[in-house]
DNA sequence: GAAGGGCCTTAAAGCGCTTTAAGGTGCAGG
DNA sequence: CCTGCACCTTAAAGCGCTTTAAGGCCCTTC
């Protein structure tokens, strides 16, 4: 007994496969009696449409394409909740790596080459008008990045930072220093946030040259003087820190709190159990979705920007002041 | 300026679109002139072909099933590096988790009714009479679980642990134990591997109750004894056993080695350093769709079993006794 | 020179689904 | 009783590619 097709149905039912095409779609049409009939016959059949018929007939590529950069654990983790999340709305991921030397233009060039229907950047920075131009061409989604005229997705990174940075202080902590994300957009809004909760709390703030990597926080262990408490940039940056304060016989959060942003899989580890900001990766990927799908089907023609609320996770690293 | 379709090719080079078709996919017939012509035509009008259209007329679906424990990090670690292999051989991947509730069987179903071309159960232990039957029905490959009767990948475990072991008897170590990983091929393999490094130094063996998360290895550092080196049977354990000894004031590699099994992202954290034995997933993966593909290709009938070495990665956790 | 045989090439028939335009049907209104 | 209209339904024409069977062409061979 091969697979069903459609026009087994259609004969079960005792009508057309159009009839049968439109009722398994939900598209208006069909009267309540052949609907019936039909769905009755596909489930007794157990018929499971084909995919690569279906998007053939509609010319479509069923395809997203996802633009990355390569060196970032986040987009890593974006890109895996993606993966999942895309699959179930029935599209496949292209993804085109961005880097140093390879620029987003280029990948994005090779992503529209392959069909795909639209496109998601990670972070991008690109210039406004460059990206309402590619939005012409194609739906454009902006996620986790500033979205300078189309459509974006990302979560309020300087409420973030200023809520982790309130936590601290109302804890007790007086001197707390931030460990910034050397340049770029987002490294600014964090930065920005931890110096509002300080201003605000009448505390003088002090930033300490950081970055992306594990390194950059251990880097930034040197400099902490008498801080009792710390905001790192990113998780990785934390967890260097962490690991050179360790080391070094300081004790957290007995001596130092330390707190980081992203609630990567790393912060989540038992030994390393980071009090960080969640960026809940799965709604930004879903918004993004959402936002894709509907432009797609058309339902919507002007640009839309939402901004998530970030969400303050507190583990193990943070206490009162010794 | 619609994007190229093959029967522009046909028509810039002068020729059908089954000449054009047979070329494109390097099939034998076309002369080497006709060839040349089209191979310069799609070049020229940089054709793509549509995989939607290609997979519809050759009656294939372009996906493959995988079955994976929900619960193993190791496998999720595997479906990342299918993700992407996969792709680059063309193919989407379909995931059925399997887990105490929910078993193989179950999931091998839903996969076969969703048109996969071929099935990769990672950690299988079904009975070989029923991976024989099912692969029958479409291709079978077993990776890294024991291979009854069909197609299988796998790290020679045995050889793992004992490799370790014997690194650590190198190092000068007499007293070393093995936390084992509970029930399972897998695990006994993996013990057998200690026991066979133990014994052949002409030491007595001592094995721990343990498992595959962190709490199992936690849980055997009160059990050490007077134990100056292990062996865990994976990395999840050895990080809670780390972890427990680095609350318990002990210091690794200082005063006790450790040894795990995998080589996760885990282990190749800096502030974990774990020595631990590599199995080399993309080599496991690549083997695996090599074997899918002989199959699918119909290049091979015959059962084959493919056993790769595993590699001991030495970092910090192991050193010479205190 | 006819028959036979390689080699290439191609027309045409799908693959399973969507979509469009045309064809019923039944009922209200004239 | 004929129109007109609103609703449903469906035949048929693709979507872009693969594949098969048939056809051409040009040598050989007898």
């Amino acid at each position: 007994m091969p697979r069903p097709r459609l026009a087994d149905v259609a004969a079960a039912a005792g009508c057309s496969t159009a009839s049968v095409s439109l009722v398994l779609r939900g598209e208006p049409g069909p009267s309540e009696a052949t609907r019936d009939r039909v769905l009755a016959a596909a489930e007794q059949l157990g018929y499971r449409p084909d995919r690569a018929a279906s998007l053939l007939a509609r010319r479509r590529s069923g395809m997203l394409g996802v633009v990355t950069d390569v060196r970032s654990t986040f987009h890593a983790e974006l890109v895996e909740e993606l993966l999942d999340a895309s699959a179930r709305r029935g599209f496949d991921l292209l993804i085109g790596a961005r880097s140093p030397a390879r620029d987003e233009e280029r990948a994005v060039e090779t992503l529209i080459d392959s069909r795909c229907e639209a496109l998601l950047l990670l972070g991008t920075s690109g210039p406004a008008e460059r990206l309402v131009a590619l939005d012409g061409q194609v739906p454009v989604v902006a996620v986790s990045g500033r979205a300078g005229g189309v459509d974006g997705v990302r979560v309020d990174d300087e409420r973030g930072t200023r809520e982790a940075t309130e936590h601290l202080l109302a804890l007790g902590h007086r001197d707390v220093v931030h460990v910034d994300g050397g340049a770029g957009e987002i490294a600014a809004d964090r930065c920005r946030g931890y110096v509002a909760a300080m201003t605000a709390a009448g505390l003088a703030p002090r930033v300490l040259r950081g970055g992306h990597g594990e390194a950059d926080g251990a880097a930034a262990a040197a400099d902490l003087g008498g801080a009792t408490a710390v905001t790192v940039f990113n998780d990785r940056a934390a967890v260097g820190l962490l690991d050179a304060l360790v080391r070094a016989g300081v004790r957290v959060p007995a001596d130092v709190s330390v707190a980081g942003f992203d609630d990567s899989p790393l912060a989540r580890l038992a030994h390393v159990d980071l009090t960080t900001v969640s960026q809940d990766v799965p709604a930004l990927v879903a918004n993004a979705l959402d936002l894709v799908v509907a432009r797609l089907d058309g339902v919507r023609a002007e640009r839309r920007e939402v901004v998530l609320a970030p969400r303050l996770v507190v583990r193990g690293t943070t206490s009162a002041p010794p």
